[in-house]
DNA sequence: GCAGAGTGTTGACGTCGTCTACGGATATGT
DNA sequence: ACATATCCGTAGACGACGTCAACACTCTGC
């Protein structure tokens, strides 16, 4: 029996060896010659396929902004019915991190612009639907009674640019050495409790 | 007269034209045969004062440190005497994440591990001064009635993660999309309200 | 039977980081 | 004064990289 991916189009499988090559050997080992070798062609065969290396990262970038939605999507959908709009920000927040955490070369490769083409069309759209969910929440959380009268997108800009920092700098190892190391599950405990505490919501 | 920059020394003019160049060219351009072009030395010259590109690189990125660490011990001094510790908080923060949008890719190259040495000298020292700065106007906001409970490093660390999310985000112009242009210093704004209001602190 | 698209191979080009061998200063010890 | 060592730079090579052009091998539809 042949290895099921052989059948698969060869774009797809050119980006799931590339996320593959990525989750084992991180952003320094993937190349374009490098794809092609694992996934068995010639060098020059993956350009039959992308118009260059940034378009091939672009689009294994758009599949982690996938994976990420449906991270913070399962994490509200697994809360009781009852909870309110503030808890399903919370939890989705904590999904966003642990995402991060869970695939951090794929998480960083999704925000280097120098290593993607910030136009192309999957890119674009799989990230844009990703802030897209954080905005639905957070203007849940303020029908809710959370911080009302703020302008909700710049809201979620906020809270996103904050949970963002902690997914990167923790998921690059950049805060094991300042902050002591079993406490970075309390860093992110804190700063969810410093964003979101101390303001009219629901249930705790 | 000859240009000033020749009777450097060779080490710290290298580091001089990796930053003008980093500055003009952003993170793409920066190659060690580029630096030695703009330096005017042959490609092999900037290897005897570097054992590679990434300890060049390391150095370019502790100097951005003490750029930033510079940034935000200004802010503090140039407060009025009697101004609180929380409130000096907050003048740094905004230091921080105005220093990094002032210096984007002197930012960005100082938290991209995969070109670094992540145990040079410098980098590590310089690294570390950054963050035990925030870590003393975080202890010194407790002192004065912040959060008092919290661990200090753990809660430095949630502050900072949340600065630099905001930091690199707009720094790389990752903001301008889905916020609206005009709101980015709305959503620094909203940050630091969301992170250091609605508990017991010094005079706003 | 044949045109055309889709896919893959091969070889080349320029750029890159790094290494080695070499050359010329400059300073120091005798 | 000379020899020696150290600093600093050059020149050429190597392998890896992204990209491109030329070529070949399937298919499919007519």
């Amino acid at each position: 029996m042949a290895s099921r991916a052989t059948d698969e189009p060869p774009r797809e499988r050119l980006i799931q060896t590339a996320l593959e090559l990525l989750a084992e050997e991180g952003l320094e080992g993937l190349s374009l010659r490098s794809i092609a070798r694992r996934a068995g062609v010639s060098h020059g065969a993956p350009l039959r396929h992308f118009a260059s290396l940034a378009d091939l990262l672009s689009e294994v970038a758009a599949h982690g902004f996938r994976v990420l939605s449906e991270a913070i999507e399962k994490s509200a959908a697994q809360l009781a019915p009852g909870v309110g709009p503030l808890a399903r920000l919370r939890a989705g927040s904590r999904a966003y991190v642990e995402c991060a955490v869970a695939n951090p070369a794929l998480f960083a490769l999704m925000f280097r612009p120098e290593l993607l083409h910030a136009d192309n069309a999957s890119y674009r759209r799989d990230g844009g639907a990703a802030f897209e969910q954080v905005v639905a929440q957070v203007r849940a959380a303020q029908d809710a009674g959370w911080h009302p009268q703020r302008d909700t997108r710049v809201l979620a800009g906020a809270v996103w640019a904050s949970l963002h920092g902690l997914a990167i700098l923790w998921a690059q190892g950049a805060l094991s050495g300042p902050v002591p190391r079993a406490s970075l599950e309390d860093a992110l405990t804190t700063a969810l409790e410093l964003l979101m505490d101390g303001a009219p919501g629901d249930k705790r």
